[in-house]
RNA sequence: GCGGGAGUGGUGAAAUGGCAGACACGCAGGUCUUAGAAGCCUGUGCUUCGGCGUGGGGGUUCGAGUCCCCCCUCCCGCACCA
């Protein structure tokens, strides 16, 4: 007891929090142990945790989503840890990519040089935010031939596996830039950095990967991962779009030498309800006709600029349909009736076969098409078979049955589709299929900054392969790296083929001149396994070792924003499926779990440099301290959803910060003597004989670890941990006077305080480490065991019981804890007020809720 | 149009079907100070003081912010997908 005295007299020094001056000593401390945030190997005995955080494109500046993200990470991590868990926490760099290009332009910096530099900054600025990666064991950089390389590796794997391929198709091409851009770098029809510029569709023969082979593993994988919100799930779905039809063959009528004309569609039950067949204006019999008959060509080429002015002005949906007739009929082979073709804007050349039967009466675009250009209008489908006015178009099918159709009038719609399918089919003009929205995955870009794809073409040609054909590298000449000599110009295609060094080569198999492909890779290829790399990331040999990868996979917790759910995370699982049929792995998904947090918004915005409401993660941390800004980022929303940045509230959580530290620091030498004279036995001391104040600190202390424990199992919600954090640290506040008087025992008060620091830890690194030093506290902090919760000392002594009559509140009675449904009643039905709401009414039945409320229910 | 999410004080938000607004921010008053800042203390949904309040309307229930049905608004994704 002698120290607390001596406290009341100590200096003030030690008590004033300075965030600036705590937060680069640990950070010093920490950055000097590599070790410190290695995983362990895979006979640690101890249960692993792979925790994952998407990795980030190295713009040069972390911003404040990423200080979200990465504070969810680490929090997670930490607690795993304290856990006892053995955990994977690993960082990486997302490293090809434009950026890099357009600031060599810019700055006539090479994009390798401007990468890495970008690099180191943001790694100090991670550093910088306490996060717990795994730095001298995991970093993965995705640019360097070290990683490139395996992405090479794999793609020979595809091309031989038939997985990559080879074919013409349309791209969004540039005409300033010179180059095929991302759909992402498509700004409302024109170019991202010529604003002006409208983006065209060009025919490039690009390489492939046959990601369509997955679709439907895809697809039905989706249902039986739980771990993912059902929000990426859902547009993972639409995006695969499998839709389940029918391919029906219409004759082209007095052109017997023409193919017929394959119609694609989900509703054959309504056939004979087709009062045209309507073409793509690109499709193949269109672009045979357009050459004899120079009015059709007039009037498709007129639909394909306004179907091309549409695109680029972004209203593609709200293009008014309009087509031309061909002039041609075709046959529909279940009833012999001659229909007219037309050639209308709104067919996807795309999607199905890019040609469909119309049927006015029963689809709601056909009907609109038909009453422009009067065609006819047949019904075939009704409710019931008496029905006599409908209103058109009716799209019913449930509870629909055919009318009017021949030999299969009065079949219900679902099962008529299933026999009419069968009927086609038995008879040669059709079959059953399946359709997807999903395509195969153009991976060429026409850029330096990604990586080459490993393939020449033989100038000569060999055996089998004719002059200028594709040929596959070997394995042992890999990595094709990249020039580091390159000149990046706006003019002229693919940079590479500028750099004869590069480009000419001999061919592997015949030894004669070849050519190097210039085409790079799509920067989606490297993120689609980076994680399995940071298994094995020294691994010089492989991609990674397959039994370490398998030790760590699947991952436990991927964290990251919902921005991709399409295209990394369908890419990614691609990947997975793929490297498992090759036999690396044996994991079918990546995550087990998946969480997407919510945007940072500001002033009601999204952040952006034209809005001016960006706010810098430097200059929070500057002004409030690491712990302050990371614990506002989790202290501000849950994290599924969008959290308005607000300064005050830094502010806030800062002078909280302060708070704990300097109750932390003033009591921190009771707890070293504590320490000192009973160590282990503190814990118990504390739970024995205890003073009103005690009792309650202990009681709060152990409903806080009970709330964060089991929030960090699964619910998230740290805004509320940290809330919980705050009223154990303003109790202590006000038991402060009673502790400098002795009214709390000082093992009680070393429990408190230990326990805080450790609750505090996996939110707020830096100022839990200092005080848990300043407390005597030994080994590492965040390997620290997690406190423990304990139900009887977190059990409130008394209970506050509302009492409702018919529902409604009318007093709150105090009680002890452990009262009975009897003494409830009793207590209830004796106050004062209660009596007189009764007065002149009948009880007509009494519901007590142990330990929750009364409600009395009277007449 | 289809799909997903949200709507609660001045603001961010909290609340297993059981006391709506925890915890913060902001604001107001007080205290300390030569003064300010920072602390610290008190108050803060609305109210005609009866009550009324979770976007609106119905329903289930002893009891609904929470569950069910209908509607409105906002955000995100996809969108002429046959």
């Amino acid at each position: 007891m002698a120290d607390v005295e001596k406290i009341e007299g100590a200096p003030e020094r030690d008590n004033r929090y300075n965030p600036a001056e705590i937060e680069p000593k640990w950070q010093a401390r920490w950055d000097a142990d590599e070790t410190l945030y290695a995983a362990e190997s895979h006979d640690s005995g101890k249960p692993k945790f792979y925790c994952l955080e998407m990795l980030p494109y190295p713009s040069g500046q972390l911003h404040i989503g990423h200080v979200r993200n990465y504070s969810i990470g680490d929090a997670l991590a930490r607690f795993m840890w304290m856990r006892g868990y053995n955990v994977l926490h690993p960082m990486g760099w997302d490293a090809f990519g434009l950026p890099a290009e357009n600031a060599a332009l810019k700055n006539n910096t090479p994009p390798r040089e401007w990468t890495l530099k970008n690099i180191e900054q943001m790694k100090v600025q991670m550093r910088r935010l306490g996060l717990s990666y795994d730095w001298a064991g995991t970093e993965v950089t995705t640019c360097l031939p070290d990683y490139y390389r395996w992405n090479q590796w794999i793609f020979l794997k595809m091309v031989e596996l038939g997985l990559a391929y080879r074919k013409s198709s349309k791209v969004n091409w540039c005409p300033d830039c010179a180059t095929v851009l991302a759909n992402e770098q498509v700004v409302g029809g024109c170019c991202w950095r010529h604003e002006d510029t409208i983006v065209e569709q060009r025919e490039l023969q690009q390489w492939f990967l046959r990601i369509t082979k997955y679709a439907d593993e895809l697809l039905d994988g989706l249902d039986k991962m739980p771990g993912w919100p059902e929000k990426v799930r859902t547009m993972q779905r639409n995006w695969i779009g499998r839709s389940h039809g029918t391919h029906v063959d219409f004759q082209v009528t007095a052109m017997a030498n023409t193919p017929p004309i394959t119609v694609f569609t989900t509703r054959v039950d309504t056939i004979f309800g087709a009062t045209s067949v309507q073409l793509a204006p690109e499709h193949a019999l269109v672009k045979e006709w357009v050459k004899t008959d120079a009015q059709l060509a007039a009037s498709v080429e007129e639909m394909l600029a306004q179907q091309k002015a549409a695109r680029e002005t972004g209203d593609i949906g709200n293009i008014e349909k309009h087509g031309v007739s061909t002039g041609k009929t075709a046959v529909n082979p279940f009833n012999g009736e001659t229909v007219p073709i037309w050639v209308a804007n709104y067919i996807l050349a795309d999607y199905g076969t890019g040609a469909i039967m119309s049927v006015p009466a029963h689809d709601e675009r056909d009907f609109e098409f038909a009453m422009k250009y009067g065609l006819a209008v047949k019904r075939v489908i009704a409710p019931s078979l008496d029905t006599d006015e409908l209103a058109l178009p009716y799209t019913g099918e449930e509870e629909a049955v055919l009318i009017e159709s021949g030999e299969w009038t009065g079949e219900a719609c679902l099962e008529a589709q299933d026999k009419m399918a069968k009927f086609a089919e038995q008879h040669g003009f059709g079959k059953k299929t399946i359709t997807y929205r999903l395509k195969d995955w153009g991976v060429s870009r026409q850029r330096y900054w990604g990586t080459p794809i490993p393939m020449v073409y033989c100038v000569n040609g060999h055996d089998g392969v004719p002059a200028g054909g594709v040929v596959a590298l070997p394995e042992s000449a890999l990595p094709v790296l990249l020039p580091e000599k390159i000149e990046i110009t706006q003019e002229g295609g693919s940079p590479l083929g500028k750099v004869p060094e590069f480009l000419n080569t001999t061919c592997p198999v015949c030894g004669g001149p070849a050519r190097r492909e210039t085409d790079t890779m799509d920067t989606f290829v490297d993120s689609s396994w980076y994680f399995y790399r940071y298994t094995d990331a020294k691994n010089d040999k492989a991609p990674f070792d397959s039994e370490k990868a398998n030790y760590w996979f699947p991952i436990d917790q991927y964290i990251g924003g919902v921005e991709h759910a399409i295209l990394h995370l369908i890419y990614s699982r691609f990947w997975t499926k793929v490297m498992r049929d090759i036999g690396m792995i044996k994991n079918d998904e990546p995550a087990e779990r998946l969480f997407t947090q919510g945007m940072v918004i500001k002033d009601g915005a999204k952040m952006s440099k034209s809005k001016g409401n960006v706010v810098s993660p430097d200059d929070m941390i500057s002004r409030y301290g690491t712990d302050a800004t990371r614990m506002y980022a989790l202290f501000a929303a849950p994290p599924d959803r969008d959290l308005e940045w607000q300064e005050e509230g830094v502010a806030g959580v800062s002078r909280f910060v302060a708070r704990v530290y300097r109750l932390t620091s003033k009591f921190a030498p009771v707890v070293r003597q504590m320490e000192a004279a009973h160590g282990d036995e503190i814990a118990a001391s504390a739970f024995a004989a205890q003073t009103p104040v005690g009792a309650k600190l202990i009681r709060t202390l152990h409903q806080t670890i009970a709330k964060i424990t089991e929030d960090f199992s699964g619910r998230w919600h740290f805004n509320t941990c940290i809330a919980a954090i705050m009223i154990l640290v303003n109790e202590i506040q006000a038991s402060e006077a009673g502790m400098d008087a002795g009214d709390v025992s000082p093992a009680t008060i070393a429990e408190v305080f230990k326990t805080l620091v450790l609750l505090l830890a996996p939110f707020a690194p830096f100022v839990a480490a200092e005080l848990w030093e300043q407390m005597g506290g030994t080994g590492v902090l965040f390997r620290q065991p997690w406190p423990v919760a304990d139900a009887e000392l977190a059990r409130e002594s008394e209970m506050e019981i509302p009492v409702q009559v018919n529902g409604k509140l009318v007093v709150v009675i105090k009680l002890a804890a452990d009262a009975d449904e009897e003494a409830i009643k009793v207590a209830a039905m004796g106050d004062e007020k209660v009596i007189s709401r009764l007065e002149g009414k009948t009880v007509v039945k009494t519901i007590v809720i142990k330990g929750k409320m009364i409600n009395v229910v009277v007449k």
